[in-house]
RNA sequence: GGCGAGGUAGCUCAGUUGGUAGAGCACACGGCUGAAAACCGUGGUGUCGCCGGUUCGAUCCCGGCCCUCGCCA
């Protein structure tokens, strides 16, 4: 337990093929703390190779059915417990995250406007198919217009969202840009593991290789062929190795992980306060020099390294 | 070798009855507040195979050449 009893927790970003888990894995291990995973599809059960979890148990992997629709709050929910009951019992969280708005979501409180029933949602959906973008858009800046000045009436996620609030009584529009602040729960040091992009394709291809050898493809047939929800159907890769030849499958795949990543870069660069770390070598080094930056920033008790 | 089809953006292709070109995907940048491995916005990145001819003007028409695919020898 650190002096002042304030136990810091380490975030860990980064593309798939950074190594994140083995980097989270090595620090955790360095400082008797413990992994909390921070991704969407790893959060479901039943697609262990697909969504590349790690060997080792860890938290937050596995917690949901296929079937089950996912969301980000429930998910921080999930994760704040887990946070703090590590930090109650003096181990450091180790957040590693491959879904940007999720470890996002576990290091701070967003406040997010509540859920609504599905009929709502379905009547605000219907009300957008029925008039169209332009007229829905302004049936929310009519009731709405910060909501409204917020989101693309082609966005029909967002103005249907928007609208459905209205019928609950509340806002999509946000009282405070919580997304892009710093603000944490707990202090927090957050990394993002760097590779150079090269390194990046040629892991993603192997990975994606060893996952055709390891039986990716009866994994997700087994999983199409039981009731998934629209959440987690959208692990990439899943239709096309279900559907495609072998060799297609494993380009497609390929193709939508890069793309992946460079999504994913976005968030690095987006990520309030994130300290970016070269991560082209062995996982104990940039675990190391995670721990000497952690240590500087006087967020982890010092001499329990090592 | 003969016949046929075709060479236009990173890829698949559309198009211009002659006024130097545009879709999808990819890519780049941006947004995002209970779907985020999702969703949305903006951007064309080009010796229109090469050489010559006709023309005020050719990616388009004409001639030659090169390459690809198919069929026939």
């Amino acid at each position: 337990m650190s002096p002042g009893g304030t136990a810091d927790v380490v975030a860990i970003f980064g593309p798939p093929g950074s190594g994140k888990t083995a980097v989270a894995e090595a620090v955790a291990d360095a400082i008797g703390g413990e992994v909390v995973s921070c991704d969407s599809m790893q959060a479901y059960r039943g697609l262990p190779i697909l969504t590349n979890q790690p060997v080792r148990p860890t938290r937050l992997v596995g917690v949901w059915p296929l079937d089950h629709e996912g969301s980000v709050a429930e998910f921080a929910d999930l994760a704040h417990a887990a946070v703090d009951e590590l930090l109650s019992s003096g181990r450091t969280p180790v957040l590693a995250g491959g879904t940007g708005l999720y470890l996002r979501a576990a290091i701070g409180e967003l406040d997010l406007p509540p859920k609504v029933a599905p009929e709502i949602r379905g009547r605000a959906q219907a009300l957008y198919g029925r008039v169209g973008p332009e007229r829905a858009h302004e049936l929310l800046a009519a009731r709405d217009p910060a909501a409204a000045a917020a989101v693309h009436p082609n966005d029909r996620r967002r103005v249907v969202r928007a609208l459905e609030l209205l019928d609950v009584g509340a806002s999509l529009h946000p009282t405070e840009a919580r997304l892009w602040s710093e603000s944490a729960r707990h202090p927090t040091v957050v990394f993002g593991l760097d590779v150079p992009r090269e390194t990046l394709d040629e892991r993603i291809r192997a990975r994606a290789r060893a996952m055709l050898e390891a039986g990716v493809i009866d994994e997700v047939r087994r999983a199409l062929a039981a009731p998934i929800s629209s959440t987690a159907s959208r692990a990439l890769g899943l239709r096309e190795l279900a559907e495609l030849p072998e060799e297609d499958a494993l380009e497609a795949l390929v193709a939508r992980t890069q793309r992946y990543a460079a999504y994913q870069r976005k968030w690095m660069r987006r990520i309030p306060g994130l300290v970016s770390v070269a991560a082209d070598r062995p996982a104990d080094e940039v675990a190391d020099e995670l721990l000497e930056v952690a240590r500087a920033r006087q967020h982890l008790p010092a001499g329990r390294a090592r």
